[in-house]
DNA sequence: TTGTAGGCGTTATCAC
DNA sequence: GTGATAACGCCTACAA
């Protein structure tokens, strides 16, 4: 029972014009007189007349729709990273249609389903946890849908990539904690088959072999993703007596278990153990001590991307897919110095 | 250059059978014998073929697209939410457009027109932090269009709300608090103008009475919502040296932000000062002392906000406007128990 | 500058 | 059971 919506044909019975020279008046046409565009768009907007994006999108082959498939919705990294997106995209009149893939690469194979159902215009992921194989976003690429990837990508993939220089910033945070001092130092990783993880690993290394420090594989630790991981990851270490002066860790949860369990354990931080997160979060001021980290320009991310998609839409031939590489800020705080 | 879709009229002639017969195998109309609806579906199947949803609805005069406002994307409580919906919707076969308010009045009015631009189903609301006047929203729902309001709402609008049962839920926190041995206990409190506030602040005022404390209007603070926000509360508190023996905040942010306070100046959570908080976040076992709060049911708050506008959806008759409320639970940790 | 008519991909209403 | 055909609301040649 919803109020029948005035249509364009209704509009030029009342307007004694035809049906073409109303969409001209709406689509900015050159070919008509100023005068009647006019009065055309006045008695619209008296009468309420908005075209019907439905049948708009279907002339015209499109839907203005982007999917988006996030591995969650919880936490705060990624409704930020949507909240930069919708920024741009509202802008464009694009719509975001959002879906959560829960961590699961069955789950996600389904929500990419579901956006090529509803033709979207364009395909926005971040990969989940488990996913490792790729070929469906491939085979999507090849069928001509635009696809761009963001944070949790994947080298294999053939799009454009916006991402965090985690290379970078890891071995900037590294060096951070040799310099205060630090030197025996563990990484605490996100799952290794993340490509984000490996970079990371990578920026690690580089550190700590540039100051010609003692690194073996046994100081990196795949640790997972979360508090509890964290948790776990410094409960075995402790287990094992093993206490360093000094933690990177993957992710500002990852710190904050560590850093709860070492106080557990009676050890202070930063005094016996100076302890660096990475990607900074709400929980980094709440923590005691104060959690130092890695901010990244998380809602830049995902305007970048969004942006990314547009360039992907509006562009006649196919682009090379380019990555585009964020920088962050290294965030002192009392968890690394004295 | 998208690969050119498959059609309806394609597969008719490929299959040699009229469009209709092929509509009819996908519609699950009851006059089409069993094997040419196999034939059909396994030969789409094959060619890749899928109804297009943009003809399908603008025939069918509808967009299966549900939109969502909400007042912000960062912080935990709505992403949670959308979580929920997003559960359910998929289900049914519907999208959700999430578009933000930025806790502003006149960006919400945009929203609204955009999605009533985009001819969305329904629209889901939570109220900006600035709505004072719902006009729009019931002028809205005159035009038809089922709307469900949620958590941040107000008495005016006549359309269904899911809420949480703030009433209840804010008198058992300060029960609590009173049990534990509080006197002189103060509320921060959310805006006032929010019905959310209110409902608090009557929970509040009841359990005072209920136990025969004090109780002014002086004890009841309008703080705002964030931590900031709390820390400002309190900082002028201390400076009129008033030290409350219980605080019963109306987030858990403003109740961190109390503490921080609190501890700062050098006061003891719980031994000089309880304090509460509402709304469980994960900040909430971060913080030392780990912060006592209500536990809301976030994401249930989703599904039954998402369920309900189903209902509405698929109900021929004007439904009365219903109000349901979610419980809580209270989490007692160590803020309030010595 | 404006109007006419065909088509976008479906579904629904008739006939057969 | 199946097949034509007219909508759905809009855009866009082409004609006037």
């Amino acid at each position: 029972m919803r109020a029948k919506h005035i249509t364009i044909k209704d509009l030029s019975r009342i307007l004694n014009v035809s049906v073409s020279t109303i969409s001209r008046a709406f689509n900015d046409k050159s070919d008509i007189r100023k005068e009647t565009r006019k009065l055309v768009l006045q008695k619209a907007m008296e009468l309420g007349y908005r075209p019907n994006p439905m049948a708009r999108n279907l002339q015209k082959q499109i839907s203005k729709n982007i999917g988006i498939i996030v591995p969650e919705l919880i936490g705060s990294f990624f409704p930020l990273v949507i909240s930069g997106m919708e920024e741009v995209f509202s802008m464009k009149g694009y719509q975001m249609l959002i879906l959560s893939s829960y961590e699961s690469f069955e789950k996600e194979l389904e929500r990419i389903k579901t956006l090529e159902d509803s033709m979207v215009d364009g395909i926005i992921i971040s990969l989940s946890r488990e996913t490792k194989n790729v070929d469906v976003l491939n085979q999507l690429i090849q069928t001509g849908i635009p696809l761009v990837t963001f944070n949790r990508t994947n080298p294999d993939i053939k799009a454009p990539r916006i991402i965090f220089d985690d290379y970078k910033w890891a071995l900037l945070a590294t060096e951070h904690l040799i310099i205060e001092g630090c030197n025996n130092i563990y990484h605490f990783a996100l799952p290794f088959h993340l490509s984000i993880s490996k970079r990371r690993i990578e920026g690690f290394k580089k550190a700590m072999t540039k100051y010609c420090k003692h690194c073996n594989d046994l100081q990196i630790i795949e640790s997972g993703i979360s508090l509890e991981d964290g948790r776990k990851t410094m409960q075995i270490l402790i287990e094992q007596s093993i206490v360093p002066d000094g933690i990177f860790a993957s992710s500002d949860r990852l710190a904050i278990g560590a850093i709860q369990v070492l106080k557990e354990n009676g050890y202070k931080v930063p005094e016996d153990c100076r302890v660096m997160g990475f990607s900074e979060s709400t929980l980094a001021t709440i923590i005691e001590p104060q959690l130092s980290t890695v901010t990244q320009p998380t809602k830049e991310m995902g305007k970048k991307t969004a942006e990314m998609m547009i360039r992907l839409l509006e562009s006649e031939v196919a682009l090379e897919p380019e990555t585009i590489k964020l920088n962050g800020k290294i965030k002192v705080r009392q968890s690394t110095r004295v």
